[in-house]
DNA sequence: TATTGTTATACTCTATAACTATA
DNA sequence: TATAGTTATAGAGTATAACAATA
């Protein structure tokens, strides 16, 4: 028996034309994709973004990790707690500061890091497939441009 | 006293390149001033949505608006609850089928929809306004193509 | 049997405020 | 006094599973 209620073509008013929207769906089909491409590693971008940019500067503490990553003190708290639950991190007491922690990866992070990366390169591709080269470079430009932050 | 640990410059390695966190970036901005954008109004772009949804479609049962919006059926319930309470949307029984709600806007709920869609367009135009015509458009193409959905 | 809306529940992500230890 | 990290707590936002009414 066919639907009474049909269903089928909803109309989405002015949605699709919407930038907020756009970035909506882009970024459903982004942490999607970045799940399935990071598999095993029970990886998330947050938790990603921190190992990265724990990588590239060993030894700062959390308050800059959290500016950083645009996340509250706090928050960055329990993102770091599943990364040395994890033995990823460590938290070494501060060297001249003692309040403080010195973030690093452990031996077992930057193996991770560095087989994720290729991964993250493939997912990053399969992203922007459908784009030319220069598209690519036109769609991260357009972007910086709306919210730059490099 | 200067600080000790000095934060300032913070490598982000290679997150900015990557698109997740461009998007990300960017649709923190984009909350940020719709929210501003709608002020008074409590709206959310979720809600917003919805409205948006239901008027182009009235009559449209929870089901469809949640496949049109990308939610869970269960997660529609909460919206539609927050937008009856406000008066905005009327779930009325369906006509054919009675397991079903009919839903249309209120007369609050059009005009309060005609009094944001120019503040929408407002900040629109403010999110984009780095951008030119022709580079606005290409972005919505672009973006279309990573995730094609109108 | 299947679908519609609903509830109960839970999980993730995030923030605010107050605490402690250090400075 | 002020800062770093932490805790306790709460609020969005979302989903899954089970349920009653209806098809």
């Amino acid at each position: 028996m066919a639907k009474k209620t049909d269903s089928q073509q909803i109309d989405l008013g002015l949605l699709p034309t919407l930038l907020g929207y756009r970035l909506r769906l882009a970024q459903l089909a982004v942490f999607a994709d970045f799940v399935v491409s990071t598999g095993s590693a029970q990886m998330t971008p947050s938790l990603f973004g921190a190992l990265v940019v724990i990588e590239a500067n060993p030894g700062l503490k959390q308050t800059d990790l959290a500016r950083a990553v645009r996340l509250d003190r706090s928050t960055v708290v329990s993102v770091l707690d599943t990364l040395e639950k994890r033995q990823l991190v460590i938290r070494k007491r501060g060297l001249t500061d003692r309040r403080s922690n010195a973030l690093e990866l452990t031996a077992t992070g930057k193996q991770l890091l560095a087989e994720l990366l290729p991964r993250i390169e493939d997912h990053e591709q399969r992203l922007v497939q459908n784009l030319s080269a220069s598209e690519q470079t036109t769609l991260a430009q357009l972007l910086g441009k709306i919210f730059p932050a490099d």
